[in-house]
DNA sequence: ATGGCTACGATCCGTAGA
């Protein structure tokens, strides 16, 4: 099974792209964020014309995401029971035997602000809302936007970045609660080039000078993890016109 | 120099992303 995860950053946008992605890639699971379209304006019709069948959780102008998947999905699970929020961030559903989490976690804009309380605030309820994922599904992927770079090479200037949102350290602490829940981090599980990176600045010619960071993310229970095989990053949508900023990362599972 | 793109929903600029 290969299990992808894409911030499109707006599926009305981006929608060619993911259509051709899909021919290209041929995932079997794909976990959608930043759809910023309402469910009723999702192109479902398309999707199923490509052979996918979509569980959606929309929001109009922000957030919003999905998982698409070639089988049919059962269990289809909207945002977190505990922790009642506006913001549409968190689908899940159970695919081919496997317990898909697509998770958009907040961006936090500046360390010490409101939103920034609101991004630990919501990692702290995640890392419940998992422990129980977990409990009830032995073979679970949490899959999505994290919005945090784990480690110094994740990011492309460790200098530059350091202390700022996504780098740091509550930020940093509170994603490894996850990995504390015996997650891991599916790209770290293979040899990785250096300067990986899954997002790029749209300005400052950030994606030629390859001045990114890490922060999307396959994150595989213990025994999912031991049948995955191989994750990357797939640069190649983020060279199209028009791209998303972020590129979608890919673990293949037997 | 704290900018610089892009998407959106509202206008012809503000908010947000990361």
């Amino acid at each position: 099974m290969k299990l992808a995860t894409w911030n499109v950053n707006s599926i009305k946008v981006r929608l060619p792209q993911l259509l051709g992605w899909l021919a290209a890639a041929a995932p079997d699971v794909v976990c959608l964020q930043e759809l910023k379209a309402e469910e009723a304006k999702f192109p479902r019709a398309e999707l199923e014309a490509a052979g996918y069948t979509a569980a959606v959780s929309g929001q109009r102008t922000y957030n919003g995401v999905a998982i698409l998947s070639r089988q049919p999905m059962a269990e289809v699970s909207i945002g977190m029971a505990d922790f009642p929020d506006e913001q549409k961030r968190v689908i899940a559903a159970t695919a081919a035997e496997v317990r898909v989490v697509c998770v958009y976690c907040p961006n936090g804009q500046a360390v010490g602000s409101e939103k920034y309380d609101y991004k630990l605030r919501w990692y702290g309820a995640l890392r419940e809302y998992l422990k129980g994922e977990l409990e009830r599904h032995p073979l679970l992927a949490v899959a999505g936007d994290f919005n945090v770079a784990p480690e110094d090479r994740d990011v492309h200037d460790p200098k530059a970045w350091e202390g700022q949102i996504h780098v740091s350290e509550p930020e940093r602490a509170a994603w490894r609660a996850l990995t504390a829940l015996g997650l891991k981090d599916a790209f770290r599980l293979f040899e990785q080039p250096e300067k990986v990176f899954s997002w790029w600045d749209y300005r400052m010619m950030a994606f030629r000078r390859n001045a990114g960071l890490r922060i999307d993310q396959i994150l595989v229970s213990p025994a999912l993890a031991a049948r995955c095989i191989a994750c990357s990053i797939d640069k190649a949508p983020r060279s199209l016109e028009r791209p998303s900023d972020h590129a979608p990362v890919v673990a293949e599972i037997t």
